[in-house]
RNA sequence: CGCGGGAUGGAGCAGUCCGGUAGCUCGUCAGGCUCAUAACCUGAAGGUCGUGUGGUUCAAAUCCCACUCCCGCACCCA
């Protein structure tokens, strides 16, 4: 049978994410992973976080702390948010562990030994001040084409000129701002990609058919301006060391070991139970394995090219990917989320504010799947009142509420179907099996549309059935309505545990189900699953709605605060 | 001529690959219901699908051409 191994795109250590980082990998890879799982499948769902390289170390100095003990910290605060939000990874690895240590120097010496590696030398700006090399960006000098002062060395960015951060004039170190640099030579380690460039091209005809335009585009746009050689050292002490002669006080860049961090984090997650786990189940000369990568389009040609070419070099049978996820952007009110403006909402301070389901449910109602889209508090509140409150949330409270004051709060005798309750069932087995077939497809936003109709025709069939005035003249007809209505809660509870989980274990636990189970329905098996619930077993009324409302002065206190423009 | 994405009723989107009566959600208006969170259900109004009154075609939102505008590609950050 085959296993399903999903990776998420790993989130950088240096700080707390923002939602756009959120939605655009760990989420949908969540409401995925959750989904094969309920429908039966094997799966494991894998991340970590990203740590290595001039970032993270100068995040650290910023703190006066280490970056080990930097990172650490910042691993337990992202892996803290990350399970608040209930993003159920099997495993949230580091990529500073031990097995992505041994794995991305087992598989340098590879492509060392298969003729994939050169050594080159090459000139690196090093401050003496800082102590440090520093990287092209790190270099701030004046523009010598357009004569912007505050021009990068990779970049400048007033006129846009790629540069090289000898040309800068007056360069001085964006670190310290010391302007004592001076340029030494350095070994580095350089990936042929153009000896692969036949072969990738190869693994994206491959799949071209199958992957999204916006995944396949920009691996094309690569491939078609030509691979050179990328270099995949740095002159750092915080990363992998290089295991190679004259390498001392070099490490790997960050590209290079970041991606092998998703088998070092299964071979992390085998660790906890060796007897039964092994990392090469999942990734070494498998045949039963789709593997599956989520991930925002800044991160494709890591996953497309880069990954790809490293796994192609080692002439070893490693796992490659079957199917990429890319996602655009999500912008705040049509602007980037900003850290430095306070533009936009963290992860953390979207959790202080609501729980986890709102911004999951609004988050991958709206995925940027097909472009950028926009975030507004405006939009945000009108989503989670109309679709959480109004239409799922209120069909839980109306049925529950009504029995319990009808005929008590256990679940009411079923008698025969009638026409309209057989008609509601298959209009729902069809929605089913078409919000089945988008979570299958990937298509999240589709997919939710679906499952919003899915819960609006729960309201329909009410208005239908009417069993507030039938009661009034067959009690065994409303009682059968109401034993259907009961059945429905908890199977939308199924259907939406994928999106809003914490959501669903609230209405599993109304209806006083102890250990719920979140089996995916059958196709054509919909009346067995309105029929799982024991008749005379109790429930509780609910006190207080599944979800509350936010209101218009609610929605102005979070605008002020987090600098949306009105 | 830098690269990429976009432009569809008041708002947000689908439809564009594989041409054939313009669809969904919100909002607005009217009606129904009264079990429920002033919630739910039904119906209606509202768009010449950025521009050229451009080309191909019996037929174009959809294919081709030209143009305009918007948004990313610059600290931070995905």
């Amino acid at each position: 049978m085959t296993k399903y191994l999903i990776t998420s795109a790993l989130p950088y250590i240096n700080g707390i994410k923002h939602l756009g980082n959120l939605v655009g990998s760990m989420l949908p890879a969540d409401v995925y992973s959750r989904f094969l799982r309920q429908s039966g499948e094997n799966v494991l769902f894998i991340c970590a976080t990203d740590e290595h390289g001039t970032p993270a170390e100068l995040a650290a100095l910023e703190k006066n702390q280490d970056v080990e003990t930097f990172c650490t910290e910042q691993h337990e605060i992202q892996k803290n948010i990350y399970s608040r939000f209930n993003l159920s990874f099997d495993q949230f690895g580091r990529s500073s562990s031990e097995h992505n240590l041994h794995l991305t120097q087992h598989m340098c010496k590879k492509l060392m030994e298969n003729g994939f590696i050169e050594e080159r030398i090459i000139k690196q700006v090093y401050s003496i001040d800082d102590g440090r090399f520093l990287p092209d960006r790190y270099i701030v000098g004046t523009c010598p084409h357009c004569g912007y002062e505050a021009a990068r060395g990779d970049q400048c960015e007033n006129c846009t000129r790629v540069l090289d951060p000898t040309d800068l004039k007056n360069p001085r170190s964006a670190v310290s701002g010391s302007d004592r640099l001076e340029i030494k030579d350095s070994k580095h380690l350089f990936l042929k990609l153009p000896m692969l460039e036949k072969e990738l091209e190869k693994f994206i005809d491959e799949h071209e058919a199958e992957w999204p335009i916006v995944v396949t585009s920009i691996a094309r746009k690569w491939l078609k301006e030509g691979l050179r050689e990328r270099c995949i050292t740095r002159d750092l002490k915080w990363g992998i060391p290089v295991p190679c002669d004259g390498y001392d006080g070099k490490v790997f860049y960050v590209w290079f070991d970041a991606p092998i961090e998703y088998i070092g984090a299964t071979a992390e997650w085998a660790d906890k139970d060796p007897e039964t786990r092994n990392y090469k189940n999942w990734w070494y000369d498998t045949k039963d394995v789709r593997y599956v990568e989520f991930m925002a389009k800044d991160n494709i040609p890591f996953h497309t090219i880069m990954f790809p070419a490293t796994l192609l070099g080692v002439r070893e049978p490693w796992k490659k990917v079957d199917y990429i996820k890319g996602f655009n952007w999500l912008t705040f009110y049509g602007g980037k989320f900003s850290t430095s403006q306070k533009r936009g909402i963290f992860t953390n301070q979207a959790l202080d504010e609501f729980e986890s389901d709102y911004w999951r449910y609004w988050l991958m109602a709206n995925a940027p799947e097909n472009s950028d889209s926009s975030f507004t508090f405006d939009g945000f509140a009108s989503m989670i009142n109309k679709d959480l409150n109004d239409v799922l949330g209120n069909f839980v409270n109306r049925v529950l509420k009504m029995t319990a004051s009808k005929m008590g709060a256990r679940v009411p005798e079923k008698f025969e179907l009638q026409d309209i309750d057989k008609l509601f069932i298959e209009n729902l087995s069809k929605r089913i099996s078409t919000y089945t077939r988008c979570l299958k497809d990937l298509e999240f936003r589709k997919a939710l549309v679906e499952l919003r109709a899915i819960w609006t025709e729960g309201n329909n069939y009410l208005t239908e059935a009417a069993p507030w005035t039938v009661i009034k003249t067959d009690k065994n007809r409303a009682s059968t309505i109401l034993n259907l209505a009961i059945n429905i809660i908890r199977l939308y509870a199924v259907l939406s545990a994928p999106v809003i989980p914490a959501t669903s274990e609230k209405m599993m636990s109304l209806l006083q189900i102890e250990k719920p189970d979140y089996f995916w329905p059958k196709e054509g098996k919909l009346f067995e699953e309105l029929s799982k619930l024991s008749v005379g077993k109790e429930f509780s009324v609910p006190e207080n709605p599944l979800f509350q409302k936010i209101t218009q002065d609610r929605i102005d206190e979070l605008c002020e605060k987090y600098g949306a423009s009105v």
